[in-house]
DNA sequence: AACTATTCATAACC
DNA sequence: TGGTTATGAATAGTT
């Protein structure tokens, strides 16, 4: 075999490196992010691969709280929570699933002010031709899906079904986690109408946060506890 | 270089997979038990390289619940409820299905559905077996719909898709309502694991508990040194 | 539970 | 912050 031309190696490609704390601020924040969607990604994949139910909440080096769930975040913990607590001594007033609420309930108000916040930033800064160009490629599934009719489906329709959403959940979560990462970065003061704090979004089967302290919460796949009523999800 | 002996290949070694829910119930309890070491290692890595708080939960296809934090599970969440609780000051009053709705957030209606139709979804699946003889027509729409990709649409796409799921959303769950109904009909109740969790195993930022009808308290204390072999707490 | 061939994740660079 | 590259890690299928 011939080597006529020997491209110098352009990178070391991936280092071992010893897990202990990193020390350059930058190369931490770094790494946070990258490992970060790692993990999500890893957590969505167990859930859908084994259909189990988990929640992951992680706060950056900074501070700011992401979080990952199937079905939903609030659902894993409430049963986290009644599963440890349950057992022998009964619960005396266990309050955890109210206070989720509560607190469910400020989030929800956030993260409709955040999206549309989200959505004037897109508008802004998105080129409508790609959109359109977009739209027009979709457009035929849709309205092939609209015109498939669930009700002649079964179960393996629903599965199929599920599985698209699961996907689509995915990259609706990503989606959202970008937009989220932009309007930070050109500083979100834009949140006006919120305060300096920015508000949250709300998404892909979960939702997104910015927190009071401007913390990030991405979470996904919010499902209301079994036999909640609509209304529900928080 | 002499190769004297060409060892035959013991194995296909790893193959790419397609994320779905493997329905082999021996391989996807092996592929929990992998992956959620896998998982807990990688929240293990990030929080030591970064120093980030996290905390992950996860139920395990029977229902066993594992758990794993940094510094521990419950002071983690602890934060992430009161800083997902605190923000802003008083939620005005708000109505949230119209808070939800108006404004355009399509984003937010989307994701509602979606969870929507998810719990539905997953509730109907878990019955599956008892519904095999369901039709199985399967239609490209849900393909197509797989192979879109959320970040390449915009507001007016989302508005589409929106549409297109209400009406979808709709349709499914009447599906689901029949086939549940006729489930019943038939006295299929086989699947009855209703509530048989019972207690589990706590792993938290360097500890085991096995809560109270378990009775074990193993203390792992710190964890394992970094980068130490997978599958330290178990 | 152990073993590998592969795919996948990601540290270092840019 | 986002993309590329090469290498360390994770893991699917098998034993």
């Amino acid at each position: 075999m011939v080597m006529p031309i020997r491209k110098r190696k352009t990178s070391l490609g991936r280092q071992k490196i010893e897990i202990k704390r990193i020390e350059r601020e930058e190369a931490r924040q770094v790494c946070f992010s990258k490992r970060r969607a790692g993990l999500f990604k890893k957590a969505n994949e167990l859930s859908i691969l084994c259909g189990a139910n988990l929640a992951v909440v992680v706060f950056s080096p900074a501070g700011k709280p992401f979080s990952f769930g199937h079905p939903s975040v609030d659902s894993v913990l409430d049963r986290f929570f009644s599963s440890s607590a349950d057992p022998i001594p009964p619960p005396p007033s266990f309050h955890y699933p109210r206070a989720m609420t509560a607190a469910g309930s400020l989030v929800l108000e956030l993260n409709r002010q955040y999206v549309e916040l989200a959505e004037r930033l897109e508008g802004e800064l998105r080129r409508k031709e790609t959109l359109e160009a977009a739209l027009r490629a979709q457009r035929g599934d849709f309205a092939r899906l609209m015109r498939s009719n669930v009700e002649e489906l079964g179960v393996a329709d629903l599965e199929r079904l599920q599985a698209a959403l699961d996907r689509l959940r995915w990259d609706a979560v990503m989606r959202v986690d970008q937009l989220q990462n932009e309007a930070q970065t050109r500083s979100l003061m834009l949140a006006r109408d919120v305060g300096s704090v920015g508000g949250g979004a709300y998404f892909g089967g979960g939702f997104i946060v910015t927190t009071p302290q401007g913390g990030n919460n991405i979470d996904m796949q919010t499902i209301p506890a079994p036999g909640q009523a609509p209304g529900w999800f928080w």
